[in-house]
DNA sequence: CCTCCTACCTAGCAAGTGCTTGGTAGGGTA
DNA sequence: TACCCTACCAAGCACTTGCTAGGTAGGAGG
């Protein structure tokens, strides 16, 4: 892979996160590059083929480090933080990537080129479900959840956040995992007899690391 | 306000909710509509009129509804609650609407013609910090909270819902709001010597009529 | 020196885009 | 009968879209 073709695939998914990748043309990228948008096809065959390749890389580096928790021989919460921690570090590391995902997935999906996103989707429901499951059999969570309401809760609430996290911003990306795990898990609600402080969540990484 | 163009803005806004504003052309709605292009001009002066129509309509109509709650004489817990369930409530209404504005605004709010969609999503935040703030002065939320950051959690979350919550489908609007505001409040985390049962939570009109 | 390769340019095509202009059928009103 | 109004059609214009075909400058390797 030319470095050339590496920085006209970053250059790409930034336009495409800001503008939509419907609403970015081959000749805002091509201006972007400071090239003509006939020289782009020397690089890609076609639009198609960039934000093919933006969105399968994360998306594989992201089931990847998934894989890895659920390797892991934790508790269900341990594992539904050491997700959330992972997810938002990904938001971090690839928050253009992540937009596009967000806002357009639904769309490509229909094509069959883009089948994966599906399939990824199903994999993605299934890993946090089967978290939530272990958890309530266990007594981690509290019984009577409706699995997959809460799943979907949690899905968009973390993905979402892709809209106003900015990586190097005023808050972290670890911060805002255990600020939301705190919500999450306890609620919002005051409560008697309890700390509530940030409890120092850790990924299971920087515990290997420890 | 002609029979005919309500028509044609109620179909614009789903075909607008399922396609994307700018994926979805004037000959798509034409068509739908059983006519051609040209025709839609007769009623509406460009394509921004009909989408600006259908997100003022949808927002005056939401505010009024957030305004009657913040007026009542309420605790900032019962205020949450109602302007959550009012927040469904307007999703099951308004379904296409919603969803237009979740992936649009941030977009059109950039043209002057859409300047009111800054101006609406200020004084949503404003509102919802509101709360947050006095819920915390009064000890209904726990101290500490990072009122920024919940407002977004809280903010994307309930809107977020659009994108799956069908009207008329398996959950209703209330049982959603009810289910969200029980993980919102008090966390999916198990908990000795205390209900979790979802607890009945009433809008202030249910209470009117009760 | 010659050849090849990478990265680009020049010019343009076919298919669409929002929107305009001039016209018409059919119903209501005086 | 004469007129007007609403709701539409027919045709097309100016522009933008993704993409293509053929060409070129400059460096690497024999």
């Amino acid at each position: 892979m030319s470095q050339r073709r590496q920085e006209l695939l970053d250059l790409s998914a930034r336009l495409f996160a800001e503008r939509g990748y419907g609403a970015t043309t081959v000749r805002d990228i091509a201006d972007e590059a400071g090239i003509l948008s006939g020289s782009l096809y020397h690089h890609f065959q076609s639009k198609e083929e960039i934000v093919d390749e933006i969105l399968s890389t994360f998306l594989d580096e992201l089931f990847t480090s998934y894989r890895e928790v659920m390797a892991q021989d934790l508790g269900a919460r341990q594992k539904l933080e050491a997700v959330v921690v992972e997810s938002f570090e990904c938001i971090d590391r690839h928050h253009a990537a992540v937009a596009i995902f967000q806002n357009e997935a639904k769309k490509l999906a229909q094509s069959a080129r883009f089948s994966y996103l599906n399939d990824r989707g199903r994999e993605f429901r299934e890993l946090w479900q089967q978290i939530l499951q272990d958890g309530v059999r266990t007594g981690a969570f509290r019984p009577g959840l409706d699995i997959d309401l809460v799943f979907r809760f949690i899905r968009d609430t973390v993905w979402v956040a892709v809209r106003w996290y900015q990586p190097g911003g005023r808050l972290s990306a670890q911060t805002v995992a255990a600020q939301y795990l705190d919500i999450l898990l306890d609620g919002i609600a005051a409560r008697r007899g309890r700390s509530r402080v940030a409890n120092g969540i850790q990924t299971p990484k920087e515990k290997q690391r420890a």
